[in-house]
This record gives C-alpha cells, structure tokens and sequence, in this order.
DNA sequence: TTTTGAGTTGTTCGA
DNA sequence: GTCGAACAACTCAAA
C-alpha cells in the first residue's frame, strides 16, 4: 500500500454513504489518513437463499459508486471478502493500523462478530471506536423515568420527541473532509459473480421523500394502488440516507411520517432490551398457540394462491420486486397468522428472504403486532378482513390488477378458506391457548 | 402504593 | 346507511 505512516481504518457496514456519516466523520476529523473498508461477510451471504439476491446487486452497486466517490478524491474502497474475524487478522499484520472506527450495529449477529473484533483489535493494540449512526435514539437512551424500556409506542415515542426537542439533531459533515481520505486508488472491486452471486434487477428508489409526497402522507399512504410512501426503508437499511435528514424532513414535513420513523427505533430497542423476541413470542403466554403446520397453504400464501385478491397481490408484489406496500403487508400478515393459524415466524422468514427494505427489528416487531404476539400488539380478536380491506383501500382493484390479473377475469380463483370459518378458528384457538 | 386512563393501522352486530 | 358498543381482559405508564 502506497502512503507513509499508519492509516486509521473506517468499516462501512450499513451506512454506505460519505455524507452525514459520524463513524467516518470522526475518524476524519479525530484521526486522519482514513483507509475505507468494506467486507463481504461470508457468514451472512453463505446463508442467503437465492444467488440473485436482489439487496446483494443493490448493495454491490451501491459500493461501485461509493468506490466512484472516494476516487475522485483520490482514494478507493478497500473490498473484502471472508468471515470478519480472519479478514482483520490478515489485515493487522498486512497494515500499520493506528484505529478502527465504524458505526453501531445492535443487531444480535453483529453484536457478537464486533466483541470478537474488538478482542481481536485490542490484542494487537488497536482502538475500536465505535459511534452511533443509524438511529436518534438507540439503547436504553429512550426509557421511562424509573430506567426500564417501554414496551409500547405512544409513550415512547412522546419521550422521544421531547429528547429530541431537548437536545436537537446533531450533524457530522463528514463530506467536508474527504480531503483527509487515505490517499491510495489501486484497490481492486470485487465481481458480484466472484462472491458467487448474479446481478438481479430492482426498482431503484428515491433516496429523498418529495415535500409533496409529504405533505399527502397522511391522506396517502393507504393506497397501495397510489406512490404515496416513502420507500426509504431500503435506504434506511443500507443507511444509503442518513437517519438524522430524514428525521429533520420529517419534522418540517409530517408528524405521520415521523412516527414511522420512531416505530423504526421502538422496534430497535425492542429487539435490545428483549432479545428473546428474535425467536420467540415478546409475550410468552402467546408460544402456546397450536400454529397449524400446514405446508400447502403457506405455499399458497408464498405463491400468492390464497384466492384472497388483496393477499395474492401483495404476495406478488413482493417476489417480483422485492417490495409490498405498508397496508397490503399488515392484510397479508394477519392472513398467515389469523386465516391460516401459522406460526408467525414462517412469515417472518418468508418476508426476510424477499423484502430489500428488511430490518431484522422492523420485521419481527410488525409480526408479532400483527401475530398479536408482540409488544402493544394488536388483540388476538382484532383479525382483518381481507375483502373489506380490498374494499376500503383498492376499491377500484388498480393495484389488485396490477399484480394479480386474473381476478380481472370473470372466473375467479377460489378461496383456500372460508372468511368467517377461518376468523372463529383463530379466535377460539388463541383463546384457548391463553386460557391453558 | 394506589389509582386512573390509555393502548397504530379492525370487525361485527344490533339498534 | 350510520353509529356505538362489544370483542377480553390486561398491562402499561404516569400521576
């Protein structure tokens, strides 16, 4: 590697973006001569079901351009691929490494790959520092005032507003010191095809809400057949925006929107405070549910086959373009769990495999509201009407038939199960269960 | 400690 | 067609 004296190391992880960055803005400002780093983990893409993955191209294509950038001042993206741990022990005896600095991860995964790291780190005298990007909020800095977390959203969120409004939102101009990059353009890419990967088309996304779209929010935002949300979960899980922005827009521009952006951190600290929610019911009485082991009909729901027009849509939706829009994922959710009595969990799963929007916390914490198994979770009782939701927010089925055109047809598919049948099953089963 | 009011997104039934 | 109550109690948060 070019350059005289130590680099100070800086790991993108799920904030690949140069602006508004803190990790990087620090180590920027606090360190200098900042060598990017970013890793395949093998960990994770070995475990990914599909070779094209449509968030790996996404991804892929977001450190070309992040790679672009740093070239154009003068240095390059470090890539790497491997398991973490092997790929900073090559690279502490390859490199004279003053510091690392990154931005947190809390998810359960990467809360155990960073220990390592920082282990592995420090037994080679190097500092990990760490700092907090991807959220407001994170940890126990939003809890009631005895210290413990909530455990429902209106009142957290009342508190995080009002320790916003107390303490501001912070800024790290981390594109203003670019010049302070590690100077070094010779890094290789690495090919999608050498980590074993296609290239998957996707529907690119703005990174910025219109103020227009905005201001409709409220009004808009349950017509799936209409633009009329964000889409920025994407961009929120890549951190291909920063958090902070959003937050700033969403205050200018609409309270709905901002409390979306507060569920985002509920779910987080959620999934904190209560790590057992990642595979297990928050409220534990609820694992005693009889989910049916029913195969077939989650095929059907994974296929889109329910003979549900609303369901069957929004299951298109989501296998052709990796997205399904807010209110269909709620009527599709409670079909799995309600309808079909199945275990949360295998929607979860199904959901985590296709969504380029998915977020660990997000997903579970939506399940469990709508499995009623969660925290501030919807009653078990409260079972949607997939019909009646047609009618309210696709009346004239555009989005309906945009997705699933054979119910333009005058022969309609059949329903995998009868509406009011299905709605006293789960009922009496969810009854009897926290009855036991 | 006790009390009180409230709790994302719904549906159905009967007046 | 419209409207309010019931659904099922329970837990949570805050005073």
């Amino acid at each position: 590697m070019n350059g005289i004296g130590p680099v100070t190391v800086f790991w993108f992880r799920r904030d690949l973006r140069l602006n508004d960055n803190h990790g990087l803005y620090r180590a920027l400002k606090d360190a200098g001569n900042v060598q990017p780093l970013f890793i395949f983990d093998t960990d994770i893409l070995d475990k990914l079901e599909d070779r094209n993955d449509r968030r790996l191209s996404y991804l892929h294509d977001r450190l070309g351009s992040l790679d672009d950038q740093l070239r154009s001042h003068g240095s390059s993206l470090l890539v790497k691929q491997g398991d973490p741990l092997s790929i900073f022990r090559s690279l502490v005896s390859d490199l004279p490494i003053s510091a690392v600095y990154t931005n947190h991860d809390h998810e359960p995964y990467a809360l155990g790959r960073d220990r390592h790291i920082r282990d592995l780190l420090r037994e080679n005298g190097i500092a990990l520092h760490t700092f907090k990007d991807q959220t407001i909020f994170e940890r126990d800095e939003v809890v009631k005032p005895d210290g413990n977390p909530y455990t429902v959203f209106t009142p957290f969120a009342r508190r995080w507003k009002q320790r916003l409004g107390e303490e501001g939102i912070p800024s790290y101009p981390s594109e203003q010191l670019l010049g302070g990059m590690h100077h070094n353009s010779s890094h290789e890419r690495i090919a999608l095809e050498d980590l074993g990967f296609r290239y998957a088309l996707y529907e690119a996304v703005e990174q910025t809400p219109s103020i227009d779209l905005l201001a409709r929010y409220a009004a808009l935002r349950n017509t799936p057949s209409v633009e009329g949300t964000s889409r920025i979960g994407v961009h929120l899980r890549f951190g291909t925006v920063s958090i902070r922005e959003m937050v700033r827009l969403a205050m200018q521009n609409s309270d709905t929107w901002l409390n979306e952006l507060i569920w985002r951190e509920f779910f987080m600290q959620v999934l904190w405070h209560f790590p057992h929610v990642e595979t297990g019911a928050f409220r534990k009485a609820y694992d005693a549910i009889p989910w049916r082991d029913d195969e077939a009909s989650f095929t059907a729901w994974c296929e889109g086959r329910t003979g549900y027009p609303l369901v069957d849509a929004g299951m298109r939706e989501l296998r052709e373009t990796g997205f399904m829009h807010n209110r269909v994922r709620m009527v599709v959710a409670s079909f799995l769990c309600k309808h079909l009595l199945i275990d949360w969990r295998w929607g979860e799963a199904w959901f985590a495999r296709w969504l380029m929007d998915f977020e660990l916390a997000s997903n579970n914490g939506n399940w469990q509201w709508a499995a009623g198994t969660g925290c501030d979770a919807a009653p078990y009782f409260r079972v949607f009407n997939p019909a009646l939701q047609l009618q309210r927010f696709d009346p004239q089925m555009a989005y309906v038939l945009k997705w699933a055109p054979e119910y333009g047809q005058l022969e309609l598919p059949k329903p995998i199960v009868e509406h009011k049948a299905a709605r006293d099953r789960a009922i009496a089963s969810y009854k009897t269960a926290l009855a036991g």
